[in-house]
DNA sequence: CAGTGGTCTAGACCACCAG
DNA sequence: TGGTGGTCTAGACCACTGA
C-alpha cells in the first residue's frame, strides 16, 4: 500500500519545487490507475515523515491536486482519490490546438489581415480610444477539409509584430501571441447561438437559417491589458464546446 | 496609501480563518475601487507586520486573490491589483440562482416529475445498469414571465427524497439537492446549438427552425457518483452563457 | 476517544528583478 | 546591491469525524 508513496523520488537539487515533484508523481500514479479512484491515502503527517518533508510541503502538494479535482479531503476522514472523470477545464487555448490534439487536421484560410482603426463597439471592447490603430484578422478554419468556423479578431496594433499570413495558416493565434512574448492571463467569454445569414451560410457551407454557435472573447495579458477581441461563429452541426466545472 | 490596509479589522475570535478575513476585505476594497486597478500593494512582510500576522498567513490571503485573478504578483516586482474585469467563472449554480441574482424574476412550470427506469443513453450517462429506477424531471423556466428554457433532468432514484412539485416551483434543483445533503463536486458540460423543432418552438414561444442553445450536463458528488444528468434547451434569442477563464 | 485535516506561527534561504 | 516574491521547515493548537 504505502510502497507506491514512499517510493516517490525526491530531488532536492532540482529547481522544480518539492511540492510540485510530489504532486506530479501522485498525478501520474492516479492517471495510470496505480492509485485507483476511491483509494485512501495515508494521512499528511505520515506521508510527510516517510518522504522526509515537512507537513506544510506535503500539504501543499496535496492541496494542488485537490484544487484540480484529483483528490478529495475531509476533516476527520482523510484523503481519497476522486472518482470523477472530469477533464481539465476549457483552457485558454486556441481552437487550432484543440483540433490538432483531437486529430481533426485543421487548416486555415486567411480572408483578411489588415490594419485599421478602432471604432464603435470594437474600440469599446478593446478599451481603446476611437481611431486607435488596430489589426483586423478574419480567418476561415477547416477541420478535415470541411469549413468549421469563421474567426474574426481585433488586436491593438503594436502589441505584436506584424502577423504574417503564412504564419497564421500554420499556427493558432494564441501560439503566435505567446511566441511574441505576450503572457495570456485571463479571458471573458460569451457563448450564444443564432441563425446564419445568407453570406455566413455560403461561407461555411450551410444553408441560410442554419443554427450557428457564436463565441465572443476578450483576452487580457498579465498586466490586465486587452490583447485581443474576437467574434467567432461555428457551424453548430459540426462543433460544440466542452467544459468542466469544479465546485469552489 | 497604507491606511486602507492597516485598517483591516481582524477578529481572532471569529471562526472565519484569518487569511479569509484579509482576502475578503481586500476583495471588497478592490471591487469598491478603493484599491484601483494597477495599484501597488505593500510587500508581504510589511503587510503581515502591520496586521500582526505571520507572513505565511498574509501570503495565503494574497494567493487566494491571485488564484481568482484579482491580484498579480511578480518576483522582484511586487503585487498589483489586476486590471481585468473578469467576473467569476461559470459556477456550479443553477439557472435559477443566476436569474434571481440578475433580477430576472424566474418562475418554473413543472411539466413532469415522475418515476421511471434508466434505459439507453440515459442509463449510460448516469452510469447505471439498464432498468435502474430513476426520476425524470421536465420543467419550463420563465424569466420576467417569458419562457426561457426547457430543462430535462434524470436523477438516480433514492439519492434524494422525493422532490415535490411545489418545491421545484420555488427553488432551483441544485439548491434542493444540496438541502438533501448532496455535495455537488464537479460537472462536465457540453454546449451546442441547433434549430428548434415544431414542438420545442411552440413550448418556448419561438418559431420552428429558430436557433436554440443546448446544454448537456453530468454532475458528480464528492464521491464521484453521478447525481444528475440534464439536457436543456434555451432560446438563443434570450439567453447566452458567460464564462471567465484564467490561465493555469 | 483517537485520528484526521484546517489553520497559524516565526523563522530561514533562495531566485528573480530593478536601479 | 537591495528588495521582492517563492519555497521550506518544525513545531503548535483547533475542529471535525467516526467508533
Amino acid at each position: 500500500m504505502s510502497s507506491s508513496v514512499s517510493s516517490i523520488p525526491i530531488d532536492r537539487t532540482s529547481p522544480v519545487p518539492l511540492y510540485f515533484q510530489i504532486a506530479q508523481h501522485l498525478e501520474r500514479a492516479i492517471e495510470s490507475g496505480e492509485l485507483a479512484p476511491g483509494a485512501q491515502l495515508e494521512n499528511e503527517v505520515h506521508l510527510a515523515a516517510q518522504l522526509g518533508l515537512s507537513r506544510p510541503t506535503m500539504r501543499r502538494a496535496m492541496q494542488y491536486l485537490v484544487d484540480r479535482g484529483l483528490l478529495v479531503r475531509k476533516r476527520g476522514i482523510g484523503t481519497q482519490v476522486a472518482q470523477s472523470k472530469v477533464k481539465r477545464p476549457l483552457e485558454l487555448s486556441s481552437l487550432w490546438d484543440d483540433l490538432v490534439s483531437s486529430g481533426q487536421q485543421p487548416t486555415t484560410e486567411v480572408i483578411a489581415n489588415e490594419s485599421s482603426s478602432a471604432v464603435g463597439e470594437v474600440a469599446h471592447k478593446l478599451t481603446l480610444p476611437e481611431g486607435t490603430p488596430i489589426v483586423v484578422l478574419e480567418r476561415l478554419r477547416y477541420a478535415r477539409g470541411e469549413p468549421l468556423a469563421r474567426l474574426r479578431n481585433y488586436l491593438p496594433a503594436g502589441l505584436v509584430p506584424a502577423l504574417t499570413t503564412g504564419a497564421l495558416q500554420q499556427q493558432g493565434l494564441y501560439k503566435l501571441l505567446r511566441a511574441s512574448g505576450v503572457t495570456l492571463h485571463a479571458a471573458a467569454q460569451t457563448i450564444g447561438a443564432r441563425a446564419a445569414t445568407q453570406a455566413e451560410a455560403r461561407l461555411l457551407g450551410e444553408t441560410k437559417g442554419a443554427a450557428l454557435l457564436t463565441m465572443e472573447r476578450i483576452t487580457y495579458d498579465d498586466r490586465g491589458q486587452v490583447v485581443e477581441y474576437g467574434t467567432h461563429i461555428y457551424r453548430a452541426s459540426r462543433y460544440f464546446f466542452e467544459l468542466s466545472l469544479l465546485a469552489h
